[in-house]
DNA sequence: CTGTTAGCGCCTTCAG
DNA sequence: CTGAAGGCGCTAACAG
């Protein structure tokens, strides 16, 4: 019916007139059980005849594949990779994986019992969970013992491995550069302040920077980025009285270069009227105009982390799990200005 | 030693005092073959349990995974996903093949014979192959007869399921816009003319209809996107002369996006000094300084187009090859300027 | 260094 | 409507 690989472990075996345990053992590189002039005959065999190990027996023979998931929470039919940052994130991880050897199998999913299928069904070698899964976290980790890396989430599992950024210092940071320049009233624009712990920790080190200060960041001034059709409505609410923000400190670059643009939709020029900083300093960051000021991290250096910690466990399930914190720096354009003598 | 998924169909079967067949027979969906009540009785013992198909000994029982291949052609190590337009197109191409129940396996390469191993190692049901594989695609043809639905690309296979837009008209489009909007010494810049269909069929419908109109393209005014630190010279060679052209076309809202950041940098302002025009009507084409007019596409609607064909073709392996090409059409922003009186 | 023997978990004839 | 038997292609003990 179908053209499919016809050309078996069997039959090489059967051509070169050797078991097929000596075939398995030149495939799968376990030299010292083969002779060099076996597996010379054996590998030449195997070039000329195109063959290529049927991954589903394998997998079923050692109980486990060479496949990693990778898990993007995401609401029913959204696109992660419209979020530049995770689209960045997974294409990192994607090329690392397959440098390794293993197969990247992807899923967007908020919903923890596809991730379950996936792990179990699969028996997958390991795991990369990219996001918020907060809530799920508790589920997800009791599934099974795949090896597995959390990035981006924050949640109080114990033998968990975890990559992620010091988003604290980041909010610090962006507090302590904002201050500097002269700001005293400020806001905070997340992605979903309340589930993400992402948020939260950035919001958390803004805060305290603050506060050190002697400035404080009152609650209506902690916002979400709304959709589309709100956020001209919401900026309005912000800024369109006497003590409104002169400086709005939002966690990723997307959600800067799109107040940005509402900002200009309603007249208001950044950085004169108000000052803008972003987070992850991705691509488009220095393409917004003006371009932004924001907080820079090594996306690919995270990806590279999270595989190799990964690849670490699945060789050795044992190993103890590993926390990784990437730093995280300032990267100053031209999208916050100087404020003089206060305002106020 | 790893806490694998214990439960099997046999457990089942012994549980439920059933045959595997049986088991296997509801698992499937292969009513009419058991009686209601058996299916019930079955069904609740498989939920109860938590029991999860092992999908690499269904794969190799069927000789076919559910696992569809998603190519995305690139240099060894790019990550694909920086291009927003391939981020956004493998995106929607992941939902959808998971809406109909398939793993998405992803795979960034520029050697057909990685393409070969997933086909064939994982007797993979279909694949979705993204860019320009044109040099490749002979080759990926002849490997097997798995189902496959080439999208963006252009070379002449029969029997090929296709799925692109109208890039030809996309490119006629652009000229006719600008042309009407009075310029009459114009620019292309894409993405990699020589190696892309896609690029090549867009400059032509450009020239064409340029060329219907007594204009006509010169072949230095036709260039390749070079890499960040080559921009400003290209930019400079291409303008900074009497006869320059005065509009820009873009094959990629991204090349676009970044033009219109280095000619600001040269102190070059779009569309006052420049006019730019984009391809794709990505997000960020809104959110561009000015906001970029550019020609629209339905990326959705045109994964869906590509999962749907491929599904089809997996159901009835001897469906006739299916072509799809959408529409596109002018989306009128604010990065050309209408020239009065024809400069020259 | 090499071969033999059992499965891995499921699907698919073919009989009942 | 249900069951029994064989095999998908490979690996993993064991024996030699």
């Amino acid at each position: 019916m179908r053209d499919v690989n016809l050309v078996t472990l069997k039959e090489i075996a059967r051509e070169a007139g050797v078991s097929m345990t000596t075939v398995s053992n030149v495939i799968n590189g376990n030299a010292g059980r083969v002779s060099a002039a076996t597996i010379e005959r054996i590998e030449e065999i195997i070039r000329r005849s195109g063959y290529v190990p049927n991954q589903a027996a394998r997998s079923l023979a050692q109980r486990e594949s060479h496949i990693v998931a990778i898990i993007a929470q995401g609401h029913e039919g959204e696109n992660m990779f419209r979020n530049p940052y995770m689209a960045e994130f997974i294409g990192d991880v994607t090329i690392e994986l397959q440098r390794q050897g293993y197969f990247p199998l992807l899923r967007f999913t908020d919903d923890y019992r596809d991730v379950e299928r996936d792990l179990l069904g699969w028996n997958v070698a390991g795991a990369v969970l990219c996001g918020a899964f907060d809530r799920n976290l508790q589920y997800i980790k009791g599934l099974s013992s795949v090896p597995a890396v959390l990035t981006d989430t924050y949640f109080p599992i114990p033998d968990m491995n975890y990559v992620c950024v010091d988003d604290l210092t980041g909010g610090r940071i962006a507090a302590q550069y904002l201050t500097d320049m002269g700001h005293v009233r400020l806001a905070f624009i997340g992605n979903s302040v309340e589930e993400s712990g992402v948020d939260q920790l950035r919001l958390q080190g803004f805060s305290e920077e603050l506060a050190r200060r002697s400035l404080s960041l009152s609650p209506e001034n902690v916002l979400t980025l709304p959709e589309p059709e709100h956020q001209e409505a919401m900026l309005r609410a912000l800024l369109d009285h006497p003590a409104a923000p002169t400086a709005l400190f939002c966690t990723a670059d997307r959600i800067a270069a799109q107040i940005i643009h509402v900002l200009r939709r309603q007249g208001r020029s950044v950085p004169q009227d108000v000052s803008v900083m972003g987070f992850d300093d991705l691509p488009l960051a220095g393409m917004t105009q003006p371009p932004l000021t924001t907080l820079g991290q090594d996306i690919a250096g995270k990806a590279r982390a999270a595989v190799d910690i990964l690849v670490r466990h699945i060789c050795d399930k044992t190993a103890p799990a590993e926390c990784i914190q990437q730093d995280v720096w300032l990267v100053e354009r031209s999208s916050v200005r100087r404020i003089e003598s206060p305002a106020n």
